[in-house]
DNA sequence: ATGAAAGCGCTAACAT
DNA sequence: ATGTTAGCGCTTTCAT
C-alpha cells in the first residue's frame, strides 16, 4: 500500500499537479477551477483516502499547523482539563496539539520550548513550571505566539489568561475571619510560581486589612506530601489554627490525611478551605468549600489570543501582550463552621 | 533572525551540506569525517543555536521521531495519570508526542488516527474510545507500530497491555460476596469497551460461581452522571442491593452522591467498592476499597512494546501481536461491612 | 481555467 | 575523508 499523495490524484484524474493541490486545499474558487474539475478531484482524494503530508506542507510554508501544549504535569487534575479541554478545542480548529508533559521540572520546559521551536510550531500555549522565562522570550522573538495559562511572567511581554489568584484569596480568607476564625494557617505550593506568591499575598493582605496577624505560611510544594507534612507539623502546636487554608486540592487531600490521623473533625473541631475546586470535593468526607478556577473559560480565551496572534503572523503580532485575569468565585460547601 | 539551516551552517564553516549534516545527525564516524571537522561543525551550529528542521528530516525519512497518543479524555484522571507517565517517558526517550484528546468520541478517535498516519507517526499508543477497529488495522497495515492500552480490539493482530479486568472483577465480587452480599449491583461504563464487558463479565461469573442470581447491571457510560442515575434507581428498589460495585471511580463519584442524597450510611447500610484506585480514595467520607490499576507498570510495558516494533522497522514487526495483561490487587479500605 | 517548474531543509546514493 | 546531486510532497510564482 504505496503512499497516495498528490502525484497519485494528479495520474488518476489526469489533472496537473498544480490544480490537484489547489483543488484539495481550498483555493480552488480563487483560481477559478471548474466545478467538474474539483468534483473530480475531490471524489477521487476520498476514494483514496488521500491525507496531505505535513511534513512537506510544513515545509514548503514554513510553519506548521501545529500547537505546542506544555504542561506541569497531566497527574494534577486541574492541569489535565486545562489540557483536555484545549486540545480537544484545538483539534477541532484544525490544529494538531504537540504535549510536553514537564513531570513539574524547570529543565524539562525549557529543553521542551527548544523543541517546540525546532519543530517550527505554528504556537504554544503554555503553564510555566518556574520562574525563568528566557526560553520563552526566545519563543516570542522568534515570532511565534505564546499564552501563559495559570501562571505567568511578568517580566516578558508574554500574554496570559489566568484566574485572578489574589482576589479569590483574599476573598476567601476575607470569608473565614467573617466567620471569626484568627489563628488561619495558609498551606502554600511552589514559591517559584507567581499564582502561588499572588495568592499567599491575597492571604496576607486580607488578614492584615482583618487586623490580624498572619498565624502561619508553610509549606513548598503544590502536593500531597507537602500538605500532609504541613498539617501535621500546624497540628503539633499549642496554638492549633482553626482554620487551614491550601492553596491547592492537592495539598488540601495531604491536609485531610493529617487531620483525620490527629483525629480532628471538619468543620467541628478545624475549618477547611482550598483552591481549584476539583469535582470531586463534593465527595469527601465533610465537602470543602473552594474557589473555583473557570477552566472552561480560561481553555476558550487562551485559545483565542493565540489564534489572534497566529493569524496576523508577524512578529510585533506575537510580541503584543494581552493580560486576561477572570474573578472566581467561591463554591460553599460544608467544611467552614463559625468559630467562637 | 534568519532561520539556521546546515545551509548557513556550511557557508560559515566552509564545509559541504554533506559533511555538516553528517557531523550534526551523528553519522559522522560512520563516513570518518575528521575530528577537526566535527568540533568546527559542532561549535558553529552550537553557536548559531541550530536546531534542524524536523518536517524537512520527517520528509525526506518519510518517518518522524514523533508518537500519536491517543486518548479518549483527559479529564478522566485514570486516563491522565497514563498520559502523563507515557508522555514524560517518549520524550526522555527523544520523541515528540501528538496528543489526540477524543472526547470519548469514537469519530474523533477515527479522524485522529487518520491525522496520524498523516503525520507519518513513527508509532502510535492508544486507549480505544469505542468497538471499532478498522481504523487501527489500517496503520498496522501501513507499517505503523500500535499499542493498545487498558481497551483493546481481539479481532485484530494488535498489541496491548492492560489490566486484568476479569480477573480484578471476579475477585472483587467473590470478597463481597465473602462478606456475606448477595444483593450486589455492578454498575457499568460504556458497553462498547472491552474493558468494560470483562468486568462484567468478571461479575457475572462469580456470582454463579457464589449461586447467586445477578441482581443488576445497570448503566452505560463511564461519568458520574451515569452513576448518579444509576444509583438512585437502584435505591428505589424494594429489594435494595447491600453492595454496589461501580466499575470506574468516577461512576462510583456519582454513586456516592446518590447513596448521601438517601441518606443512606457507607458502610453501615451499604457497602461500595470500584475500580481504578484513585487516589482521593483515601480522604472520602468512607475510604472506598478498590482494584489498583498498576498504571506505571503498563506505561512502560507499552512503550517497550512499542519501541520494540518500530525499532525494527518493517511492516511484519508492526503486526507482531503482543498480549500483555497484569493482575490489579484489591486495595482495601473501609467501605464493606459484613453483611449478617 | 490550468500547467510547468522552482524550491523549502534535509539525507543518501554515487562520485572522487 | 569529503563533495555533488537528486528528490521527499507540497505550494506558488509565472506562463499560457
Amino acid at each position: 500500500m504505496k503512499n497516495v499523495t498528490i502525484k497519485t490524484i494528479s495520474e488518476v484524474t489526469g489533472r496537473s499537479l498544480t490544480t490537484v493541490s489547489r483543488v484539495l486545499n481550498g483555493s480552488a474558487k480563487k483560481y477559478r477551477i471548474k466545478e467538474e474539475t474539483q468534483k473530480l478531484v475531490l471524489d477521487a482524494a476520498h476514494k483514496l483516502n488521500y491525507a496531505p503530508n505535513q511534513a512537506a506542507v510544513s515545509l514548503r510554508l514554513n510553519r506548521s499547523l501545529s500547537i505546542g501544549l506544555v504542561i506541569p504535569t497531566l497527574s494534577n487534575p486541574y492541569f489535565a482539563d486545562v489540557a483536555s479541554l484545549v486540545s480537544h478545542s484545538l483539534r477541532t480548529k484544525g490544529y494538531s496539539v504537540l504535549l510536553m508533559d514537564c513531570d513539574e521540572k524547570e529543565a524539562a520546559e525549557i529543553e521542551a520550548v527548544r523543541l517546540l521551536a525546532a519543530q517550527n510550531v505554528g504556537g504554544v500555549i503554555i503553564i510555566p513550571s518556574g520562574s525563568q522565562s528566557a526560553h520563552i522570550e526566545v519563543l516570542l522573538k522568534r515570532g511565534i505566539p505564546v499564552v501563559c495559562i495559570d501562571r505567568y511572567h511578568e517580566n516578558i511581554p508574554v500574554s496570559y489568561v489566568a484566574t485572578n489568584h489574589y482576589e479569590g484569596a483574599y476573598a476567601m480568607t476575607q470569608y473565614l475571619i467573617s466567620c471569626g476564625h484568627k489563628r488561619i494557617a495558609c498551606l502554600q505550593g511552589s514559591h517559584a510560581v507567581i499564582s502561588n506568591n499572588l495568592r499567599v499575598k491575597g492571604y496576607r493582605d486580607a488578614m492584615g486589612a482583618g487586623n490580624l496577624p498572619v498565624y502561619s505560611v508553610a509549606g513548598n510544594s503544590f502536593t500531597r506530601e507537602s500538605g500532609y507534612i504541613e498539617t501535621k507539623l500546624l497540628l503539633q502546636k499549642k496554638e492549633k489554627p482553626t482554620a487551614v487554608f491550601a492553596l491547592s486540592d492537592t495539598i488540601l487531600l495531604g491536609a485531610l490525611k493529617a487531620i483525620k490521623e490527629e483525629n480532628i473533625k471538619v468543620p467541628a473541631d478545624i475549618s477547611v478551605v482550598t483552591f481549584d475546586n476539583s469535582s470531586y470535593l463534593d465527595f469527601l468526607a465533610c465537602p470543602v468549600t473552594s474557589i473555583e478556577q473557570p477552566v472552561g473559560d480560561i481553555a476558550n480565551m487562551s485559545i483565542k489570543l493565540l489564534q489572534d496572534r497566529i493569524k496576523s503572523h508577524n512578529r510585533e503580532a506575537a510580541e503584543q501582550q494581552m493580560k486576561v485575569l477572570i474573578n472566581p468565585r467561591i463554591v460553599f460547601r460544608q467544611s467552614v463552621k463559625m468559630h467562637k
